[in-house]
DNA sequence: TGTACATCAGTGAACGCGCGTTCACTGATGTAC
DNA sequence: TGTACATCAGTGAACGCGCGTTCACTGATGTAC
């Protein structure tokens, strides 16, 4: 039964949410296609009536979990400061929720491995992600905003998002055997990251 | 054909080498078990005479990779200084070769989704490279080694094992798309790390 | 505006393929005498 | 020490299963008149 065009668009829209979503719990490797359009109320041979194969979906789900953390979103705003951004993702509630959460602490690995095209979308949403908080930096340092991006801010910028990435990840690893452990690794890093900011975190 | 109990040590080895390579290039679910065999020069179906299960052999795979980090290694003594160890982990070298590199950049996400007894394994593993880190940033501030780990060393340990980690995932997604783009990170985050070392660096 | 018909999003069976695992078999090893 | 035989590491075919993809078909949508 062929359905409205405006309500295919709205299926498909639903598939890329389901991609995004599984593909950061179980992995690019872990989820089939059959998974993603079940979870979008479809059955698995449509699929290819809206993309050419599940790379091109993988590669689409991809750049679409980027633009969200691109966003604000979740009550993050234009004027939630550093220290307040830090602390959401070094949270329990982020590393518990990988399917909602930062597509580089979730899939960075997985797209280092397939590389080729997928390479490229991680590396333009890494890139964003670095120029967005180095600005943000160096807007915190100046008076007014909109301050030009210095080397140092760059550097530090790629330093604090690092050790996000890497923290959440080893969070992540250790939850399931060593809560304590992970809770350890949230809060020490949250401090530790607000110390090395300084005044720009406020 | 029966081969004697010493051949059989060294095939048993040899899938534990394979498996623990191959995983760490290509992922825990994105190689099989006659993948492991083959490359350890055997046949997948004398791989039950030696592990229960792929499970039981993905854990001892990634424990030995553990032990292998924990280990002195290529060059890596007791007397290397932790800038050199930085500069070790963050090198084009380690990237370009995650089969033979750090077990939890490779395969931290594939451990927290993986989650039961796996989690053990990556959580020990983390908690000791923690605490022998922590050791030595102890031991550089004190005159004389073995000095106690203070919390704050325990502190810098993390931070520095999360940059490291969040660094070269970083790095590895965005070396096929943007080779330039990877090797800033990489350079940028060895200076970063020597620089909030200090003289424990040296 | 009403009618006839072409379009095409979605369905569900089917395909070839590779996966983890099992199993009958082989034959050199290791042991009992 | 030599001989007979039980052991068992490794082989390779086979299993059930789920994967990505294809395809004939359905029937409501959208369009041409």
């Amino acid at each position: 039964m062929k359905v409205s065009k405006a309500r295919a668009a709205e299926n498909r829209q639903g598939i890329l949410d389901a991609a995004a979503r599984l593909y950061r719990e179980r992995g690019l490797t872990g989820v089939g296609v059959a998974d993603i359009t079940r979870d979008a109320g479809l059955t698995h041979g449509g699929l290819y009536r809206h993309f050419p194969s599940k790379d091109a979906l993988v590669q689409e789900a991809c750049a679409r979990a980027f633009d969200w953390t691109i966003s604000p979103l979740d009550g993050v705003t234009a004027n939630t400061t550093v220290s307040e951004r830090i602390q959401s993702y070094l949270s329990p509630q982020h590393r518990d929720a990988p399917g909602t959460g930062c597509p580089a602490a979730a899939l960075a690995v997985d797209a280092a491995r397939a590389g080729g095209e997928l390479s490229e979308v991680f590396a333009e949403g890494i890139e964003r992600n670095i120029a967005r908080f180095a600005q943000l930096l160096a807007d915190s340092s100046a008076e007014e905003g909109n301050a030009t991006v210095q080397p140092q801010d760059r550097a530090l910028a790629m330093q604090t998002l690092a050790t996000l990435v890497g923290g959440l990840v080893l969070a992540r690893a250790t939850a399931a055997a060593r809560p304590a452990l992970s809770d350890e690794l949230l809060t020490t890093l949250q401090a530790r990251l607000i110390d090395l900011l300084g005044e720009k975190a406020l």
